[in-house]
DNA sequence: AACCTATTGAAAATCATTTTCGCTATCCAT
DNA sequence: ATGGATAGCGAAAATGATTTTCAATAGGTT
């Protein structure tokens, strides 16, 4: 069986991502909500790690590492094992979404409504990425699971290139 | 700066992917046409590494780990520093394409000229994949990073999902 | 307040992939 | 063809991101 860490990698427990995703812009308490209602546990490393997202600008993506050095720059002590850990939990419940930009490692960014998403023109040389938006994306990927008879969850359209800087240093 | 790998990792040349995909399937001979024009060298493993893809389904996906199998059942002793090295120059070359299907690995297959790309349906429970075509996703790619100054690689589009099968179980 | 167990941090373990290094084989020029 | 230069090979060690283990702690519940 595939192992797709970030959808069902949180523990033993078996759990489908909530559909209805919840806008946690709004009301402070809602990540302590959200995680109770899947009997997940409210914590303080969670909110930090959540809180970063959304200080950030939406559709900003964050790595682990990343992840970790921000939170230690503002003096909060945190080990990547709870990072790993807090992402999987996020991701499963669908306050996050997990993005393969082909680096060798996982990137995590707010999930987004659906008929909002997000996708990526990655510089495979200096590894810029620049988000845009098509409704036809979501329009084929929701077509595509609809007539295979999946139930969707999310989709991912990556565009790599070469950026104009890097056209020039390359040159 | 990114790191990613297989277009940028074959030792230390630097070099633009060719843009006429070279058509392997007719001439015998073409691999190492391909592989000296570019100062890189002919070898039995590397050729008995695309023979995998070329006598596989149009469209099927190997990573290292399986071409490692199908070599060794076929009697054939390859290490997996070679298998990578050569999958590395054989992307860098346009003969294959890597794919990020999201299972912490990373996939291959026999690279497609341009408009007849194809894309992923994975389910992420049991990692089944459905391939699928849409003039669309090309489209939109070509669009996005033309407006960016952005030359172009290629592009993929995955969609995840749970597949009829795993609905069921998991129901 | 007490109990149950999910979560944490630290350290060790995994796992895919990359690198190192001494040896061999391919390519190019003679 | 032959020989030299060096790309590529295999084996083993190294890397780097992510995962797991385990004892201690803290969140949620009664």
């Amino acid at each position: 069986m595939a192992n797709l860490t970030a959808f069902f990698n949180c523990d033993d427990r078996t759990m489908e991502q909530d559909p209805a995703l919840p806008s946690l812009n709004q009301e402070p308490e809602l990540l302590k909500t959200v995680l109770n209602k899947e009997g997940f546990r409210f914590t303080n490393q969670r909110q930090k790690i959540l809180d970063l997202f959304q200080s950030a600008a939406l559709g900003h993506h964050l790595n682990a590492e990343e992840i970790h050095q921000q939170l230690l720059d503002q003096g909060e002590k945190i080990s990547f094992s709870t990072i790993y850990r807090a992402l999987h939990v996020m991701v499963r419940l669908g306050l996050l979404q997990e993005l393969e930009l082909a680096e060798g490692r996982k990137y995590y960014e707010l999930n987004t409504p659906f008929m909002n998403q997000h996708h990526h023109l990655v510089c495979v040389h200096c590894g810029d990425v620049k988000e845009f938006e098509d409704a036809k994306m979501t329009q084929v990927g929701s077509n595509e699971s609809a007539s295979h008879g999946f139930s969707l969850l999310n989709c991912q359209f990556t565009v790599y290139g070469i950026c104009p800087s890097c056209q020039s240093l390359l040159s």
